[in-house]
DNA sequence: ATGTCAAAAAAGATGCATCAAGTATCTTAT
DNA sequence: ATAAGATACTTGATGCATCTTTTTTGACAT
């Protein structure tokens, strides 16, 4: 189980939500870890209340499974199901890099070569946290200076189910997360739309290859379980 | 205030939010309208626990808003936000219909046809409620004929919010939604991939006319009175 | 009529007691 | 030693009391 961060919130409610979300997209829950509110009440120092209120949120996103009436799990993640995930992100993340190329003032594309400079400096330093967190920072600047707020939460939310998978996946080849993230910053350079979708598309899917192998590894596991 | 429909569900809790999710995506709501969980807990004969649990999923969905810390309400539609979320629903209902012209069969084929043909007798009887539930039905097809649970999903939240500004957009054009839907229907039989996504796109943004033309309205009798 | 302000009422947040259903543990007869 | 049944425990759902803050209301002055 994991520490929990702390944030300062309108709500204890949404300080929880918080904190459980930033848990999930770190990576700090494993796929089948069974969460319950009388313990993460004690260990936010809460009553039961404001913990039901986020974890019930959580499934609502479906990053959080009731796998039986009493069973409250993260969920294992499908081949199928991460397939179609990343269809969804192509659509979606594509779109942002479209529109992000169009308006990209110089002062946000600043900003971005700054995450990848920093994730470069975290890789180097092996600091697999850093990265992943750099990483999302990196996909979520887009629909940002898109002015797409709707798809954000969109993201935010397949991110949340993702959360569990991506962590320890780049592991092995630590540069694919990022190296696909040069052509992105050059096509919003050239405020070139078409270039700019295509480059996150790569990103998604050559990218995230680790991630979908970690998956199917997960499978066989179940799979020989059984 | 709108009569909820009663659902059987393994909880309280998802019974609510399932009768607040009908009442939204029917249009049930008007833009502004304030909710009280105190009140609803009377109409719906509980305590107001279950009650607080759904309203806070739909929050969570961004279907209702905190305007203040003791503010609910049903949330007006901005002409970007409804601009964006139909970009975003251009992307995700193409990809629906793509995928969904490779794998439909002829039984699911006939399923979309008799929603249509049920769907011109609710406009030729001028039930306008039928209308656009049937309009509904229709578009929820495509992901679930796709196989696409996640998008389906997505799609939900994103009619969720745009359900208080459908329904009586389609007053004066009565066909605007049901003219586009034929030739989504030939692509599936032709298993067109392109042509299913092109007619899914007619559909959004010329059968969608209406319900901008509406939100507009709304704008400007808003600026009207600031 | 209109704006101001204070008292009263309302309303969501939080904590907690209790319930019902499921799970684990222990007992006991074989 | 084992298996069936009984008992105790666990756990989320629900209801409700209370707290704090917001909203409403109404009196009063302009």
């Amino acid at each position: 189980m994991p520490e929990f961060t702390t944030l300062e919130h309108e709500n204890l409610n949404s300080a929880v939500y918080g904190a459980l979300c930033d848990a999930l997209m770190q990576g700090r829950f494993q796929p089948g870890d069974r969460l319950k509110i009388r313990d993460l009440a004690e260990q936010f120092g809460t009553s039961v209340t404001p913990i039901r209120d986020a974890i019930l949120r959580l499934v609502n996103d479906e990053a959080i499974v009731f796998r039986s009436p009493r069973d409250i799990r993260i969920p294992v993640m499908s081949e199928s199901r991460y397939r179609e995930i990343r269809s969804i992100r192509i659509k979606l993340e594509g779109l942002a890099a479209e529109t992000a190329a169009q308006v990209a003032t110089s002062a946000e594309i600043e900003i971005l070569e700054r995450i990848v400079r920093e994730n470069e400096q975290a890789i180097a330093a092996g600091d697999r946290m850093k990265g992943t967190e750099l990483n999302q920072a990196f996909h979520f600047m887009l629909p940002q200076i898109a002015g797409m707020p709707v798809l954000n939460g969109i993201l935010r939310r397949l991110w949340l189910q993702m959360g569990p998978f991506i962590s320890d996946a780049y592991l092995p080849g630590g540069r694919a997360m990022i190296d696909y993230h040069y052509p992105v910053i050059e096509a919003l350079k050239r405020h070139d739309s078409a270039a700019a979708s295509m480059a996150i598309v790569d990103d998604i899917l050559l990218g995230g290859k680790p991630v979908l192998e970690r998956i199917l590894r997960g499978e066989k596991r179940e799979a020989r379980r059984a």
